[in-house]
DNA sequence: GTCTATATGGAGATAGAC
DNA sequence: GTCTATCTCCATATAGAC
Protein backbone atom coordinates (compact mmCIF):
# COMPACT_ATOMS: atom_id res chain seq x y z
CA UNK A 1 0.00 0.00 0.00
CA UNK A 2 3.00 2.35 -0.40
CA UNK A 3 1.43 4.28 -3.60
CA UNK A 4 0.00 7.80 -4.00
CA UNK A 5 -3.20 7.23 -5.54
CA UNK A 6 -6.05 4.81 -5.44
CA UNK A 7 -4.83 2.41 -7.75
CA UNK A 8 -4.54 -0.62 -6.34
CA UNK A 9 -5.80 -3.83 -8.53
CA UNK A 10 -8.82 -3.63 -6.99
CA UNK A 11 -9.45 0.01 -7.83
CA UNK A 12 -8.57 -0.88 -11.65
CA UNK A 13 -11.11 -3.68 -11.30
CA UNK A 14 -13.63 -1.56 -9.72
CA UNK A 15 -12.91 1.04 -12.54
CA UNK A 16 -13.22 -1.44 -15.43
CA UNK A 17 -16.67 -3.13 -14.00
CA UNK A 18 -18.00 0.15 -14.45
CA UNK A 19 -16.68 1.52 -17.48
CA UNK A 20 -17.21 -1.91 -19.44
CA UNK A 21 -20.67 -2.02 -18.30
CA UNK A 22 -21.61 2.00 -19.36
CA UNK A 23 -20.07 1.58 -22.66
CA UNK A 24 -19.00 -1.82 -23.73
CA UNK A 25 -15.80 -3.68 -24.53
CA UNK A 26 -14.69 -1.59 -27.91
CA UNK A 27 -15.62 1.82 -26.50
CA UNK A 28 -14.11 1.77 -23.20
CA UNK A 29 -10.36 1.47 -23.82
CA UNK A 30 -7.55 0.78 -21.60
CA UNK A 31 -6.54 4.74 -21.25
CA UNK A 32 -10.25 5.35 -20.12
CA UNK A 33 -9.91 2.60 -17.49
CA UNK A 34 -6.65 4.09 -15.94
CA UNK A 35 -7.66 7.32 -15.83
CA UNK A 36 -10.89 6.78 -14.12
CA UNK A 37 -9.01 4.77 -11.27
CA UNK A 38 -6.66 7.19 -10.78
CA UNK A 39 -3.74 4.98 -12.50
CA UNK A 40 -1.54 4.77 -15.31
CA UNK A 41 -2.25 2.63 -18.11
CA UNK A 42 0.86 0.48 -18.04
CA UNK A 43 -0.08 -0.57 -14.81
CA UNK A 44 -3.63 -1.46 -15.70
CA UNK A 45 -2.03 -4.18 -18.09
CA UNK A 46 1.00 -4.92 -15.69
CA UNK A 47 -1.92 -6.38 -13.12
CA UNK A 48 -4.50 -7.88 -15.45
CA UNK A 49 -2.61 -9.13 -18.80
CA UNK A 50 -4.61 -7.47 -21.32
CA UNK A 51 -7.58 -5.92 -21.92
CA UNK A 52 -9.55 -9.11 -22.67
CA UNK A 53 -8.43 -10.77 -19.50
CA UNK A 54 -9.60 -7.53 -17.64
CA UNK A 55 -12.66 -7.46 -19.28
CA UNK A 56 -13.67 -11.58 -19.03
CA UNK A 57 -12.15 -11.05 -14.84
CA UNK A 58 -14.94 -7.77 -14.36
CA UNK A 59 -17.78 -9.04 -16.61
CA UNK A 60 -19.26 -11.87 -14.45
CA UNK A 61 -22.69 -12.85 -14.31
CA UNK A 62 -23.61 -11.66 -10.69
CA UNK A 63 -25.04 -14.07 -8.34
CA UNK A 64 -28.62 -12.87 -7.67
CA UNK A 65 -30.64 -15.17 -9.81
CA UNK A 66 -30.04 -17.93 -7.29
CA UNK A 67 -32.14 -16.63 -4.30
CA UNK A 68 -34.80 -16.62 -6.68
CA UNK A 69 -34.47 -20.18 -8.82
CA UNK A 70 -36.19 -22.39 -5.70
CA UNK A 71 -39.12 -24.25 -4.60
CA UNK A 72 -41.66 -23.48 -4.92
CA UNK A 73 -42.14 -24.80 -7.97
CA UNK A 74 -45.31 -23.72 -8.47
CA UNK A 75 -45.35 -20.04 -8.47
CA UNK A 76 -40.95 -20.22 -10.56
CA UNK A 77 -42.59 -18.73 -13.15
CA UNK A 78 -43.66 -15.60 -11.75
CA UNK A 79 -40.71 -15.35 -9.37
CA UNK A 80 -38.35 -15.27 -12.48
CA UNK A 81 -40.77 -12.34 -14.19
CA UNK A 82 -40.45 -10.54 -11.50
CA UNK A 83 -36.84 -10.90 -10.82
CA UNK A 84 -36.38 -9.48 -14.38
CA UNK A 85 -38.57 -6.24 -14.09
CA UNK A 86 -37.14 -4.93 -10.99
CA UNK A 87 -33.02 -6.06 -11.98
CA UNK A 88 -30.35 -4.10 -10.66
CA UNK A 89 -29.17 -2.12 -13.25
CA UNK A 90 -25.77 -3.53 -12.80
CA UNK A 91 -26.85 -6.83 -13.99
CA UNK A 92 -28.57 -5.64 -16.71
CA UNK A 93 -25.13 -4.14 -18.00
CA UNK A 94 -23.28 -6.67 -17.59
CA UNK A 95 -25.57 -8.77 -19.87
CA UNK A 96 -25.38 -6.50 -22.24
CA UNK A 97 -21.91 -5.93 -22.55
CA UNK A 98 -21.07 -9.44 -22.54
CA UNK A 99 -23.64 -10.17 -25.05
CA UNK A 100 -22.21 -7.38 -27.48
CA UNK A 101 -19.13 -8.70 -26.78
CA UNK A 102 -19.45 -12.59 -28.24
CA UNK A 103 -17.73 -11.59 -31.16
CA UNK A 104 -14.78 -12.40 -29.66
CA UNK A 105 -14.49 -16.93 -28.94
CA UNK A 106 -12.94 -16.26 -25.49
CA UNK A 107 -16.00 -14.07 -24.12
CA UNK A 108 -19.06 -16.59 -25.73
CA UNK A 109 -17.29 -19.44 -24.20
CA UNK A 110 -17.78 -16.93 -21.23
CA UNK A 111 -21.25 -16.20 -21.93
CA UNK A 112 -21.94 -19.73 -22.60
CA UNK A 113 -20.60 -20.93 -19.18
CA UNK A 114 -22.03 -18.20 -17.29
CA UNK A 115 -25.47 -18.75 -18.78
CA UNK A 116 -25.32 -22.95 -17.83
CA UNK A 117 -23.62 -22.19 -14.26
CA UNK A 118 -26.41 -19.14 -13.75
CA UNK A 119 -29.32 -20.66 -15.39
CA UNK A 120 -29.58 -24.28 -16.33
CA UNK A 121 -27.92 -25.91 -13.52
CA UNK A 122 -29.65 -24.10 -10.96
CA UNK A 123 -32.86 -24.93 -12.69
CA UNK A 124 -31.84 -28.14 -13.43
CA UNK A 125 -31.14 -29.07 -10.07
CA UNK A 126 -35.18 -28.20 -8.79
CA UNK A 127 -37.37 -29.45 -12.34
CA UNK A 128 -37.90 -32.96 -11.92
CA UNK A 129 -40.07 -35.13 -14.58
CA UNK A 130 -39.28 -36.15 -17.86
CA UNK A 131 -36.85 -34.10 -20.02
CA UNK A 132 -35.97 -31.87 -16.86
CA UNK A 133 -32.66 -30.95 -18.16
CA UNK A 134 -34.50 -30.26 -22.04
CA UNK A 135 -36.97 -28.14 -19.82
CA UNK A 136 -34.63 -26.28 -18.19
CA UNK A 137 -32.67 -25.13 -20.82
CA UNK A 138 -36.43 -23.94 -22.19
CA UNK A 139 -36.45 -21.82 -19.38
CA UNK A 140 -33.86 -20.04 -19.53
CA UNK A 141 -34.78 -19.46 -23.10
CA UNK A 142 -37.69 -17.90 -21.96
CA UNK A 143 -36.24 -16.07 -19.17
CA UNK A 144 -33.44 -15.15 -21.88
CA UNK A 145 -35.98 -13.68 -24.09
CA UNK A 146 -37.71 -11.48 -21.67
CA UNK A 147 -34.35 -9.83 -21.11
CA UNK A 148 -33.53 -9.89 -24.44
CA UNK A 149 -36.37 -8.09 -25.74
CA UNK A 150 -36.34 -5.57 -23.08
CA UNK A 151 -32.90 -4.64 -22.67
CA UNK A 152 -31.10 -5.42 -26.25
CA UNK A 153 -33.86 -4.41 -28.35
CA UNK A 154 -35.68 -2.24 -25.94
CA UNK A 155 -39.40 -2.81 -26.34
CA UNK A 156 -40.79 0.54 -25.31
CA UNK A 157 -44.66 -0.66 -24.95
CA UNK A 158 -43.16 -3.45 -22.47
CA UNK A 159 -41.05 -1.11 -20.92
CA UNK A 160 -43.29 1.63 -20.31
CA UNK A 161 -46.71 -0.70 -19.84
CA UNK A 162 -47.62 -2.44 -16.66
CA UNK A 163 -45.14 -4.61 -15.26
CA UNK A 164 -48.15 -6.41 -13.31
CA UNK A 165 -49.50 -7.45 -16.72
CA UNK A 166 -46.15 -8.83 -18.16
CA UNK A 167 -45.99 -10.88 -14.74
CA UNK A 168 -49.65 -12.17 -15.19
CA UNK A 169 -49.34 -13.12 -18.92
CA UNK A 170 -46.09 -14.19 -19.38
CA UNK A 171 -45.05 -16.19 -15.91
CA UNK A 172 -48.01 -18.68 -17.13
CA UNK A 173 -46.29 -19.56 -20.34
CA UNK A 174 -42.75 -20.52 -18.33
CA UNK A 175 -44.37 -22.24 -15.65
CA UNK A 176 -46.14 -24.45 -18.41
CA UNK A 177 -42.41 -25.61 -18.84
CA UNK A 178 -41.82 -25.99 -15.36
CA UNK A 179 -44.85 -27.83 -14.30
CA UNK A 180 -46.71 -28.86 -17.37
CA UNK A 181 -49.74 -27.93 -18.76
CA UNK A 182 -52.14 -25.34 -16.73
CA UNK A 183 -54.97 -27.54 -14.73
CA UNK A 184 -56.38 -24.40 -12.91
CA UNK A 185 -56.19 -21.24 -15.02
CA UNK A 186 -57.52 -17.61 -13.74
CA UNK A 187 -58.47 -16.09 -16.90
CA UNK A 188 -58.58 -17.04 -20.45
CA UNK A 189 -57.03 -14.76 -23.12
CA UNK A 190 -60.47 -15.66 -25.63
CA UNK B 1 -20.37 0.57 -66.72
CA UNK B 2 -16.31 1.89 -67.59
CA UNK B 3 -14.93 0.16 -64.40
CA UNK B 4 -12.24 -2.69 -65.00
CA UNK B 5 -13.40 -4.88 -62.00
CA UNK B 6 -16.64 -5.96 -60.76
CA UNK B 7 -16.61 -3.34 -57.87
CA UNK B 8 -20.54 -1.32 -58.52
CA UNK B 9 -22.17 -0.64 -55.68
CA UNK B 10 -24.15 -4.01 -55.95
CA UNK B 11 -20.58 -5.82 -55.61
CA UNK B 12 -19.47 -3.97 -52.49
CA UNK B 13 -22.67 -4.30 -50.63
CA UNK B 14 -22.57 -7.74 -51.75
CA UNK B 15 -19.31 -8.31 -50.05
CA UNK B 16 -20.19 -6.25 -47.29
CA UNK B 17 -23.30 -8.21 -46.79
CA UNK B 18 -20.87 -11.41 -46.49
CA UNK B 19 -18.20 -10.17 -44.24
CA UNK B 20 -20.53 -8.22 -41.91
CA UNK B 21 -22.17 -11.24 -41.05
CA UNK B 22 -19.11 -13.75 -40.95
CA UNK B 23 -16.89 -11.57 -38.87
CA UNK B 24 -19.25 -9.00 -37.28
CA UNK B 25 -19.01 -5.06 -37.34
CA UNK B 26 -15.43 -4.46 -35.31
CA UNK B 27 -13.93 -7.17 -37.46
CA UNK B 28 -14.78 -5.51 -40.68
CA UNK B 29 -12.60 -3.22 -42.10
CA UNK B 30 -13.50 -0.89 -45.22
CA UNK B 31 -9.89 -2.48 -46.24
CA UNK B 32 -11.63 -5.91 -46.19
CA UNK B 33 -14.76 -5.36 -48.06
CA UNK B 34 -13.04 -3.46 -50.87
CA UNK B 35 -10.74 -6.23 -51.21
CA UNK B 36 -13.49 -8.80 -50.76
CA UNK B 37 -15.28 -7.00 -53.94
CA UNK B 38 -12.41 -6.53 -56.10
CA UNK B 39 -12.44 -2.41 -55.52
CA UNK B 40 -10.65 0.30 -53.94
CA UNK B 41 -11.44 1.53 -50.46
CA UNK B 42 -12.47 4.89 -51.13
CA UNK B 43 -14.75 3.64 -53.54
CA UNK B 44 -16.56 2.05 -50.96
CA UNK B 45 -16.65 5.05 -48.76
CA UNK B 46 -17.96 7.58 -51.47
CA UNK B 47 -20.70 4.82 -52.41
CA UNK B 48 -22.02 4.29 -49.03
CA UNK B 49 -20.93 7.30 -46.87
CA UNK B 50 -19.54 5.57 -43.96
CA UNK B 51 -19.02 2.04 -42.50
CA UNK B 52 -22.05 2.55 -39.97
CA UNK B 53 -24.19 3.66 -42.97
CA UNK B 54 -22.82 0.46 -45.35
CA UNK B 55 -23.86 -1.87 -42.43
CA UNK B 56 -27.05 -0.40 -41.78
CA UNK B 57 -28.12 -0.90 -45.43
CA UNK B 58 -26.92 -4.44 -45.67
CA UNK B 59 -27.53 -5.91 -42.21
CA UNK B 60 -31.33 -6.09 -42.64
CA UNK B 61 -33.80 -8.56 -41.44
CA UNK B 62 -34.62 -10.86 -43.55
CA UNK B 63 -38.51 -11.57 -44.51
CA UNK B 64 -38.86 -14.95 -44.40
CA UNK B 65 -40.83 -14.47 -41.37
CA UNK B 66 -43.94 -12.92 -43.21
CA UNK B 67 -44.45 -16.70 -44.53
CA UNK B 68 -44.33 -18.34 -41.15
CA UNK B 69 -46.99 -15.66 -38.63
CA UNK B 70 -49.97 -16.81 -40.51
CA UNK B 71 -53.04 -18.42 -39.73
CA UNK B 72 -54.23 -20.82 -38.37
CA UNK B 73 -53.52 -19.47 -34.99
CA UNK B 74 -53.74 -23.29 -33.26
CA UNK B 75 -50.31 -24.54 -34.93
CA UNK B 76 -48.31 -20.74 -34.61
CA UNK B 77 -46.48 -21.89 -31.65
CA UNK B 78 -44.83 -24.74 -33.71
CA UNK B 79 -44.67 -23.35 -36.98
CA UNK B 80 -42.40 -20.80 -35.13
CA UNK B 81 -40.42 -23.13 -33.38
CA UNK B 82 -39.75 -25.11 -36.69
CA UNK B 83 -38.69 -22.16 -38.04
CA UNK B 84 -36.30 -21.37 -35.82
CA UNK B 85 -34.65 -24.54 -36.09
CA UNK B 86 -34.29 -24.76 -39.48
CA UNK B 87 -33.44 -21.37 -40.40
CA UNK B 88 -31.40 -20.14 -42.98
CA UNK B 89 -27.59 -19.21 -41.61
CA UNK B 90 -27.69 -15.79 -43.33
CA UNK B 91 -30.26 -15.30 -41.54
CA UNK B 92 -29.01 -16.24 -38.21
CA UNK B 93 -26.09 -14.44 -38.84
CA UNK B 94 -27.66 -11.26 -39.54
CA UNK B 95 -29.60 -11.53 -36.77
CA UNK B 96 -25.83 -12.12 -34.64
CA UNK B 97 -24.31 -9.32 -36.16
CA UNK B 98 -27.14 -6.37 -35.46
CA UNK B 99 -27.14 -7.80 -31.90
CA UNK B 100 -23.35 -7.43 -31.40
CA UNK B 101 -23.25 -4.51 -32.88
CA UNK B 102 -25.94 -2.91 -30.73
CA UNK B 103 -24.07 -0.61 -28.79
CA UNK B 104 -23.83 1.81 -31.07
CA UNK B 105 -27.29 4.22 -31.19
CA UNK B 106 -27.66 4.22 -34.64
CA UNK B 107 -27.76 0.29 -34.79
CA UNK B 108 -29.68 -0.29 -31.53
CA UNK B 109 -32.77 1.93 -33.37
CA UNK B 110 -32.53 -0.11 -36.34
CA UNK B 111 -32.54 -2.93 -34.61
CA UNK B 112 -35.46 -2.01 -32.55
CA UNK B 113 -37.61 -1.14 -35.94
CA UNK B 114 -36.49 -4.19 -37.32
CA UNK B 115 -38.19 -6.47 -34.60
CA UNK B 116 -40.78 -4.34 -34.81
CA UNK B 117 -41.78 -5.06 -38.40
CA UNK B 118 -40.59 -8.43 -38.64
CA UNK B 119 -41.69 -10.27 -35.42
CA UNK B 120 -44.20 -7.83 -33.81
CA UNK B 121 -46.52 -5.61 -36.05
CA UNK B 122 -47.19 -9.42 -37.83
CA UNK B 123 -48.26 -11.16 -34.81
CA UNK B 124 -50.51 -8.17 -33.70
CA UNK B 125 -52.10 -8.87 -36.88
CA UNK B 126 -53.25 -12.10 -36.17
CA UNK B 127 -53.76 -12.42 -32.44
CA UNK B 128 -57.36 -11.90 -31.23
CA UNK B 129 -58.36 -11.08 -27.88
CA UNK B 130 -57.96 -9.20 -24.55
CA UNK B 131 -54.21 -7.79 -24.40
CA UNK B 132 -53.17 -9.03 -27.87
CA UNK B 133 -50.68 -6.17 -28.26
CA UNK B 134 -48.84 -7.23 -25.10
CA UNK B 135 -49.24 -10.98 -26.03
CA UNK B 136 -47.76 -10.27 -29.41
CA UNK B 137 -44.95 -9.03 -28.07
CA UNK B 138 -44.66 -11.64 -25.32
CA UNK B 139 -44.48 -14.30 -28.01
CA UNK B 140 -42.08 -12.15 -29.88
CA UNK B 141 -39.77 -12.19 -26.55
CA UNK B 142 -40.06 -16.51 -26.47
CA UNK B 143 -38.68 -16.71 -30.19
CA UNK B 144 -35.79 -14.13 -29.31
CA UNK B 145 -35.17 -16.14 -26.31
CA UNK B 146 -34.96 -19.57 -28.25
CA UNK B 147 -32.19 -17.98 -30.84
CA UNK B 148 -30.62 -16.26 -28.58
CA UNK B 149 -30.35 -19.05 -26.70
CA UNK B 150 -29.30 -21.19 -29.69
CA UNK B 151 -27.11 -18.96 -31.32
CA UNK B 152 -25.77 -16.52 -29.36
CA UNK B 153 -25.16 -18.46 -26.19
CA UNK B 154 -25.07 -21.46 -28.50
CA UNK B 155 -26.49 -23.83 -25.44
CA UNK B 156 -24.92 -26.92 -27.26
CA UNK B 157 -27.45 -29.72 -25.61
CA UNK B 158 -30.01 -27.68 -27.36
CA UNK B 159 -28.00 -27.69 -30.71
CA UNK B 160 -27.08 -31.22 -30.76
CA UNK B 161 -30.00 -32.61 -28.87
CA UNK B 162 -33.47 -34.10 -30.46
CA UNK B 163 -35.27 -30.91 -32.29
CA UNK B 164 -38.62 -32.10 -32.34
CA UNK B 165 -38.14 -32.77 -28.29
CA UNK B 166 -37.15 -29.20 -28.82
CA UNK B 167 -40.61 -28.08 -30.68
CA UNK B 168 -42.30 -30.98 -28.81
CA UNK B 169 -41.61 -29.02 -25.80
CA UNK B 170 -41.53 -25.26 -26.53
CA UNK B 171 -43.89 -25.07 -28.74
CA UNK B 172 -46.93 -25.69 -26.40
CA UNK B 173 -45.11 -22.19 -24.09
CA UNK B 174 -45.65 -19.70 -27.36
CA UNK B 175 -48.96 -21.38 -28.07
CA UNK B 176 -50.21 -20.28 -24.69
CA UNK B 177 -49.53 -17.04 -25.43
CA UNK B 178 -50.90 -17.14 -28.84
CA UNK B 179 -54.56 -18.98 -27.71
CA UNK B 180 -54.49 -19.27 -23.90
CA UNK B 181 -53.91 -21.94 -21.55
CA UNK B 182 -54.12 -25.34 -23.13
CA UNK B 183 -57.32 -26.95 -22.93
CA UNK B 184 -56.29 -30.04 -24.14
CA UNK B 185 -52.64 -31.44 -23.88
CA UNK B 186 -51.07 -35.05 -25.58
CA UNK B 187 -49.04 -35.32 -22.72
CA UNK B 188 -48.47 -33.74 -18.95
CA UNK B 189 -44.91 -33.48 -17.93
CA UNK B 190 -45.26 -34.55 -14.22
C1' DG C 1 -15.26 7.91 -62.13
C1' DT C 2 -11.07 5.75 -60.20
C1' DC C 3 -7.27 5.18 -57.38
C1' DT C 4 -2.67 6.68 -55.02
C1' DA C 5 -1.17 8.70 -51.25
C1' DT C 6 -1.85 10.48 -46.99
C1' DA C 7 -4.02 13.06 -43.19
C1' DT C 8 -5.49 12.21 -38.66
C1' DG C 9 -6.25 9.80 -34.76
C1' DG C 10 -6.48 6.10 -31.72
C1' DA C 11 -5.60 1.64 -30.06
C1' DG C 12 -2.86 -2.24 -27.16
C1' DA C 13 1.25 -3.36 -25.43
C1' DT C 14 6.33 -2.78 -24.00
C1' DA C 15 11.16 -1.05 -22.61
C1' DG C 16 13.54 0.84 -19.32
C1' DA C 17 14.53 4.85 -16.20
C1' DC C 18 13.27 5.91 -11.54
C1' DG D 1 6.26 -1.02 -7.90
C1' DT D 2 5.44 3.08 -10.85
C1' DC D 3 5.35 5.86 -14.76
C1' DT D 4 7.42 8.21 -19.08
C1' DA D 5 8.01 7.60 -23.54
C1' DT D 6 7.37 5.12 -27.38
C1' DC D 7 6.81 1.12 -30.58
C1' DT D 8 3.85 -0.89 -33.78
C1' DC D 9 -0.15 -1.38 -35.93
C1' DC D 10 -4.53 -0.34 -37.91
C1' DA D 11 -8.60 2.26 -38.50
C1' DT D 12 -11.87 5.83 -41.16
C1' DA D 13 -11.93 9.24 -44.15
C1' DT D 14 -10.20 12.70 -47.58
C1' DA D 15 -7.37 15.42 -51.18
C1' DG D 16 -6.06 15.57 -55.49
C1' DA D 17 -3.63 13.49 -59.61
C1' DC D 18 -5.09 10.73 -63.47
Amino acid sequence: MGGQRGRSKAAIGQAAATLFADRGYAATSIRDIAREADADPAIVIRHYGSKEKLFLDTMRMPSGWVSCIDLPLETLGERLVRFIMDTDPQLRAVYLALIRASDAGTVASALKLGHEHTFVEPLRRILTGPDADLRARLVAATVGGLMATLWLVQDESLLDGDPEAIIRTYAPAIQQLVTGPATLSTVSPR
